[in-house]
DNA sequence: AATTGCATGGAACAATGTTCCATAATTAGC
DNA sequence: GCTAATTATGGAACATTGTTCCATGCAATT
């Protein structure tokens, strides 16, 4: 029979812990990640987590800041400042397309450390680029808020299609739960529909960013 | 003594379970909206509310498809294409700053009715407007993402200020647990501390809306 | 060697969304 | 007008969750 509360040779630690939470929500999604879950994984019990770490929240926060910190720090160096900014944001991007949760994540807590990362990023280079100082915070949140908009939608997207689901289907069903029988109240809706259900989100989500930097351009320039 | 089960002589409905949830989540937050005290307002038990509503998140959906639709309904009407848009989105704005929980829950299921409204109107307002057909798609969903970006972070505020806090005070300190003590790695965020602290949030977010429509001038032109 | 603090892990707790069910009031069928 | 079926109701019960408690033993310090 086994002594009650040995003292393991592979100690708990917080790097630990966070690292397999990570495991369960890449390879089984955001509702999979409890402290069962964890516990199970870790061989442990829920207890001993909570020696390490103070509750969900901070596993969570550190979790993200885990997998955002690594995608920051493999952006590509470049000379132009403004190639730069769009590597910047299609690396976050990536990282939120590879790990879903992410995007639910900083939605839900945009004030979380990682979130300072990407802000600094985007300001800097945007500094580097030669915006003007006046400018450069309102076109850094206005960046902000675009790709936590779309970090939200990736998440909520990978959340409706769990494994391999038909997308092109999925989205025509979301067209078809918006319009219902009344085609005539979504006259956009339904002449976009085709872009809707096939589009590239990653093609879409550059194209977003390439409107809001050519409107700061156009801003400097008048 | 109470018979059991008597028929009520104001019967439960639909809309009234809605607003009555609307109820809860306007005056003490989204962490307030459960079963028991819908049933507890409502001066019934949890199961007679599952009898109208099959489960928590239909009663979310339909309270912010009322929040939101009211919200469009009430846009003004404008000759001005792009004064119309800048309508759209304000009206959406002030709601969600009037009701933050509609921006978390359309952060967390962004393909729910009240988001085919909000795209159908700012698409259509951009075919109005004279956006090519080409780049209507784009368009629409850019400032879909930005609104819904924006819709998370005052969600997030309105959470973190709970009663009357001292906005400035709150943000001040989320700058101080990003930058640490490490003032070298942020010079962006450093850069923009004041601005950070004081800025007009609404202002803000209309800014990154100019951002994007100058944007879509722009690449109209060229 | 004794004591103090570090760590562990399982049991217990409170809260939540949801299901079940006994029971009435209402409606439909004859 | 009676009976059967359907519509509503509300409270109890259930499964699951995050979290707290606590008995236990290992490691370091005195």
């Amino acid at each position: 029979m086994t002594k009650k509360s040995e003292r393991r040779v592979d100690a708990l630690s917080k790097q630990g812990i966070i690292d397999a939470a990570i495991g369960i929500l890449d390879s089984d999604g955001e509702a999979a990640l409890t402290f069962r879950a964890l516990a199970a994984r870790l061989m442990t019990g829920a207890g001993a987590i909570y020696w390490h770490i103070s509750d969900k929240d901070e596993l969570l926060v550190a979790a993200v800041a885990h997998v955002v910190g690594r995608a920051l720090r493999n952006v590509a160096e470049s000379n132009d400042a403004r190639g730069a900014i769009r590597a910047l944001l299609l690396g976050v991007f990536d990282a939120i397309e590879a790990h879903p949760w992410v995007g639910t994540q900083l939605a839900r807590e945009p004030w979380q450390p990682a979130m300072g990362h990407v802000f600094e990023g985007i300001g800097s280079r945007l500094a580097a680029s030669g915006v003007p100082a006046s400018r450069q915070f309102e076109a850094a949140s206005a960046l902000v808020n675009y790709i936590l908009g779309a970090a939200a939608h990736r998440a909520a997207a990978a959340r409706a299609l769990p494994r391999g689901t038909d997308r092109t289907a999925f989205l025509g069903s979301v067209v078809a739960r918006w319009v219902g029988d009344d085609i005539g109240a979504y006259p956009f809706v339904h002449s976009v529909a085709g872009q809707l259900r096939d589009h590239d989100d990653r093609a879409q989500f550059l194209g977003g960013i390439d409107l809001i930097l050519a409107g700061l351009d156009w801003q400097i320039v008048t």
